[in-house]
DNA sequence: CTGAAAGCGCTTACAG
DNA sequence: CTGAAAGCGCTTACAG
């Protein structure tokens, strides 16, 4: 059987009211040192904790914020983002958690079981699950609604720039015959498609011939596609991210096939592994510090009731190194 | 103002008793699909949101299950973890919510704005807290006390062994002067110490040399480090993770020397990067999916009132590539 | 400085 | 099949 407040009262022969007061350090109270350490210790003797749910449900609110991470694997990107939220948020009192959402899952489920202040959302919410969420006095931040896009959460508006980014640069160095090298990872597919059709359009708007696709598995070197594209010629591979592109070069070494002699290589996410990469992998850096920033001022924002702040406008960028 | 079940009742035309059963599909009862059509419907139409917090207080219990995670960068195996977690949980009706734990936060504050189940710990937690969560009902699992050994989560009374076991392949593979790469992050300094004592302790018992111990940046190349141990004869070194050895192999690369010709390179983890690296990387695996299994079923078992089930015995192993 | 009491929104015996 | 009512544990005016 839980200790309750009553109980700490009954043990401590006080009120309520005043173990209220002790533990919550009530400002505008002004309790005895001898009452005040004889609660507390009566509540540490007891093992008193006090019931979130109770506590909640009397104010009116609760101290959490609730961050919905999407069912694919996360980059860099997010722990910065959940970091700082982390402590953005400490600062005010609020603790942030972390759901990791399962598609088999409503989240209408979730919000059964917590109701927190702000909802972060790094991923596609249903438009009627969001309209519940804000009628209930719920704030959601960062999840992309149908209006707003339909797209999921971070930047996700920009995957294509990334496709294009990266044809950008190798146009710009020489090159003419792209291959695309894609994630197997089906949980990505939304992403994959984006940047790929980026990359095609930029090739096409640089007059440049329409780039083969392949997937590429990011454990196992890809010497075999790496075979093939050298046989057809093709001069230069825009990769998912990071862990397709050391595939690749991994593919490349064990082909025999010199980099970026005769197969130059571009990367994205830049991880920490691609600047160690042999050789140094080129790739796109996503501006995560202020993509996490953006997000971070949102959540204040939105508990400030105050505007939203205009969104990141530090655009991605080509890390040039020596695999282009 | 939020919607309540109240709110529903009186604009369905209902009680609250009704609105209860149909929005939590009570078994037992016998609601007309008439009434239940329009009760959902009423739901929905005005934006209702059960309040989290009454729910909890009533039924005494949350559905929810709180992972603390440690304030130092988490690798592979926790994201394993919380995957299975999320997933098991589920099945029995209940949310994973991960909270980054921040040292500058007690934790019994997180205590104050949410009540789980059970909770699961990959780091250390205050005896104290222990015992006050217990008290109050909530399971703890997985959270080293002080009385089970005092060190931090997951598999952690075994990072000597780690260090151990990358001696041991060094030195059955012939190499004799080791050195030590460690790494700078000061929130892993607690596993390092750990680590690095493993490998000066096998170290002593194979009768090898002290090994040098060098700080690496897992950032940079590390060609001066390298460098210095070639001066000083060193043919082997035992690196704190995967990350330090792909800067350590980077910096051979630099600075021209043979891997593992002349400096053998293992590290620690086997993340996707060190197969792909040049050379493929030596490594140490961890039991990952087994400790994932294992934290999983403590979960269970303490859910159901069952006793613990016995630790994993899968051990660690040396995943042996190119670089040594 | 302390106590008695109300009420947050929900679920669930219980009575009809 | 549906309604009136109690009570979960807490905080906070309010009265003393």
């Amino acid at each position: 059987m839980p200790v309750t407040s009553a109980d700490v009262a009954r043990a401590a022969g006080v009120s309520r009211t005043t173990v209220s007061y002790v533990l919550n350090d009530t400002p505008g109270t002004n309790i005895s040192t001898a009452t005040r350490d004889h609660v507390l210790a009566t509540a540490a003797d007891l093992g008193y904790a006090p019931s979130a749910a109770a506590r909640a449900l009397r104010r009116g609110q609760s101290d959490l914020v609730v961050c919905v991470l999407p069912d694919w694997p996360t980059g860099p990107v997010v722990d910065t983002v959940l970091d700082l939220l982390t402590d953005n948020l400490a600062r005010r009192g609020l603790f942030l958690l972390v759901h990791h959402h399962r598609s088999t899952r409503p989240l209408r489920e979730l919000w059964k079981a917590v109701t927190p202040r702000v909802v972060v959302g790094l991923t596609h919410f249903p438009t009627e699950d969001l309209r519940a969420l804000r009628q209930a006095g719920i704030e959601v931040v960062g999840a992309g609604s149908v209006d707003d896009g339909g797209h999921p959460g971070i930047d996700a508006g920009n995957q294509r720039g990334l496709g294009e980014l990266q044809v950008e640069h190798l146009g710009a160095h020489g090159y003419r015959h792209l291959a695309i090298a894609t994630t197997p990872d089906d949980r990505l597919r939304e992403f994959a498609e984006l940047r790929t059709d980026g990359v095609r359009r930029a090739c096409a708007q640089a007059g440049l011939p329409e780039p083969q696709l392949a997937v590429v598995d990011p454990g196992v070197p890809a010497a075999e596609v790496v075979r093939r594209w050298s046989r057809d010629g093709v001069d230069a591979v825009a990769c998912y991210n990071d862990e397709v592109a050391l595939a690749v070069l991994a593919g490349a070494r064990a082909a025999g096939v010199e980099v970026p002699g005769r197969l130059a290589v571009v990367g994205l996410d830049d991880v920490p592994a691609a600047a160690l990469a042999d050789p140094p992998l080129t790739t796109i850096a996503q501006p995560s510090a202020a993509q996490a920033q953006h997000l971070a001022a949102s959540v204040e924002a939105v508990l400030d009731g105050k505007p939203l702040p205009p969104g990141p406008t530090e655009p991605s960028r080509v890390v040039v190194r020596a695999s282009t």
